[in-house]
RNA sequence: GUUCCAGUAGCUCAGCUGGAUAGAGCAAUGCCCUUCUAAGGCAUCGGUCCGGGGUUCGAAUCCCUGCUGGGACACCA
């Protein structure tokens, strides 16, 4: 085991950051000992052992019967000069800590290209559905986690090479559109739109997005309590159904008006689609698809149905109605339809749809649907569910009197706790400032815990920023752009270690790959807000200690320059991940 | 009723799909600014991982069982 065989690796592995290519080399000693197994490298538990550790030898003697300390030895006396201070604790675990210059090779290597930092997976197609938002109806606390989850998952396929399709997949077909439109012919307003013998020109709508927002909340009590006023909002809304083209007309104007101020909201939180579709453009899919689903359906209680049962069932699957027994569409309907939309148009490998657990039970029932009538051919749909949000008392999120939340009021009283808390000495772009750190408080902590888990939001503290949140680590970006502002080039290389509490910075970042191979199997950016934090943490940690631009010294002070700059690379592109903006100062 | 998910520090949550002494943040207490942004750092306090069995070198994690809470179960989306 000569310097040739050092030289091998490191050339077969040259684009593999380091704790992948140290995976990698691992496996291949295991594979001359006559073992074929995944080997992962963790962050020791116990530093004063080593930097790392390896579990593989107690599972490999359980599997193989053998002797896991003679096992960990075998591997041990085949490691090359890259590892130092092997040994071998307890039932068989195997520490180990590296070469710092094989170590500060792979940082210095790797400091401004973020991408080389990154696994790249075989690549593949996704549309991703996420938002949700309904037309003519106000986006609400739900919205907000189906937004940021989505987007920073979109955000996160991209990172790993996968070609993502956004579809904001508007909820514009339904209900509300015979409230509205009902609202409006009560007011006797654009009367045109509802009489059968007008020949005259129709005229444009002129309502704001705030209008409708009004006249559906007036609608709704209205018909909540008056059963003439809902028969005529099932009447119009069925009409909308099949086809009657004053009420689409007039229909598809408000869905427009609406759809302003829904762009404006996304815009808020940074969420990008490509495409800003809805079920009304799902609706001319629905004959072909029907085509397609129809040697499937059958008549039980004067709807269509879909059996969508499995014989090795644990649980009840009722079947799926794909047509109401007024003969109108349902929420199924347009989701087949836009599947096979997505199908035909895009051929993806798979579809996410992002959005709330509650529906786990529907997605499972239409994707069945879907993959039985073929609308899909070589397509995973997955429906990545999130939990829901519930206020302090553990029930679904309210305000104090009891209503639903906006989503727009929710992000103004942030907006103004921020305002409170900000430096006065900041008038320069105070506005963008504090909606940046908003967003970011907002996003981070809806991301912070696990994707399918419910968690409680809490605006108290939500608003309070102290410890793990959004502005904690803008804070620490403004602190490492700071220190950048101050001095000439960029071009700076780690050349030397000289305190554990870079070092620790140091073993941080190299856990980067495999949590991003968590995130995006797990599809929750959870993984990632924790290693923003610790990775902020011991920035500050070390930030608080030592004083990096007095420091006298020349290697140690380009070496500590080295580790802004670093630090800095990896934060910035994580935050960019969850879709939260930095700023230059706060 | 059927079924799915959850139960970890006073509170809110992690815990890398079985690893070593279970971790963070908040709250509480005490320290640290003539130095790169104190929205920061350090220290202390805090645990029957819901209860009970089982599997094994080893369990918060897997299996069984009981308790508690929440969700979903046909014409809303």
């Amino acid at each position: 085991m000569g310097p040739y065989f050092i030289e091998f690796f490191y050339i077969v592995w040259e684009d593999l950051f380091m704790l992948k290519e140290l995976e990698s080399y691992l496996e291949s000693i295991l594979k001359e000992l006559g073992y074929e197994e995944i080997v992962t490298i963790l962050p020791s538990s116990k530093r004063d052992l080593g930097w790392y550790q390896v579990n593989i030898c107690m599972s490999l003697a359980k599997k193989y019967h053998q002797n896991p300390v003679e096992l960990a030895n075998l591997i041990k006396d085949k490691l090359d000069s890259r590892f130092t201070n092997v040994n071998i604790a307890g039932p068989g675990f195997i520490n180990f800590s590296l070469d710092t210059n094989y170590l500060m090779s792979f940082l210095n290597k790797n400091k401004d290209n973020f991408q080389t930092l990154v696994p790249s997976l075989e690549s593949k197609k996704v549309v991703i559905d996420f938002g949700g938002a309904n037309a003519a109806k106000a986006l609400h606390v739900g919205h907000m986690r189906s937004a940021n989850i989505g987007e920073a998952l979109r955000r996160l396929g991209k990172l790993v090479g996968y070609e993502m399709i956004s579809d904001v997949h508007l909820g514009d077909l339904g209900r509300q559109s015979g409230m509205l439109l009902s609202e409006i012919k009560k007011r006797g307003e654009y009367l045109e739109y509802f009489d059968d013998s007008y020949q005259g020109k129709y005229r444009k709508v002129e309502y704001t997005p705030t209008d409708l927002g009004k006249m559906y909340v007036s609608a709704n009590i209205d018909a909540k309590e008056n059963e003439e006023r809902m028969a005529e909002v099932r009447e119009i809304t069925a009409e909308i159904d099949k086809g009657n083209q004053r009420y689409l007309n007039l229909w598809k104007q408000l869905v427009a008006i609406s759809s302003i101020s829904i762009k404006k909201v996304y815009d808020e939180l940074n969420c990008h689609f490509d495409l800003f579709e809805g079920e009304l453009d799902a609706f001319k899919d629905i004959p072909k698809m029907l085509e397609k689903v129809n040697p499937y359906l059958y008549e039980s209680e004067g709807a269509m149905v879909m059996d969508v049962k499995e014989e090795n069932d644990t649980k009840e699957m009722p079947p799926l109605i794909v047509i109401k027994k007024d003969g109108a569409t349902i929420y199924a309907t347009r989701d087949l339809a836009t599947i096979y939309s997505r199908e035909e148009r895009f051929n993806p490998d798979e579809i996410w749809y992002v959005v709330d657990n509650r529906q786990g039970l529907y997605f499972e029932q239409v994707f069945r649907a879907a993959y039985k009538a073929q609308l899909v051919k070589n397509c995973n749909l997955l429906h990545l569910g999130f939990g829901t949000i519930n206020g302090t008392d553990g029930k679904p999120y309210k305000t104090r009197d009891g209503g639903v939340m906006e989503l727009s009021s929710l992000i103004d009283l942030i907006s103004q706790e921020i305002e409170k808390k900000m430096k006065d000495d900041i008038q320069t772009n105070r506005e963008e400032i504090k909606n940046a750190l908003t967003i970011a408080t907002l996003k981070y902590a809806d991301l912070m815990s696990f994707r399918a888990t419910d968690y409680i939001f809490d605006p108290i503290k939500f608003s309070s920023f102290d410890g793990k949140t959004g502005p904690y680590l803008l804070y620490t970006i403004v602190r490492l752009k700071s220190i950048l502002k101050k001095v000439e080039t960029k071009e700076y290389e780690i050349k030397k270690i000289t305190h554990d509490e870079e070092l620790d910075i140091y073993l941080k970042i190299t856990e980067l790959p495999n949590i991003i191979e968590r995130s995006i199997r797990d599809k929750s950016l959870n993984y990632i807000t924790d290693f923003l934090f610790d990775l902020a943490s011991l920035f500050n940690k070390f930030y608080n200690t030592y004083h990096i631009l007095t420091e006298k010294e020349k290697d140690i002070k380009e070496s500590y320059l080295g580790l802004v700059t670093l630090v800095y690379n990896v934060m910035h592109n994580l935050l960019d991940v969850l879709a939260i903006k930095e700023v230059d100062q706060m």
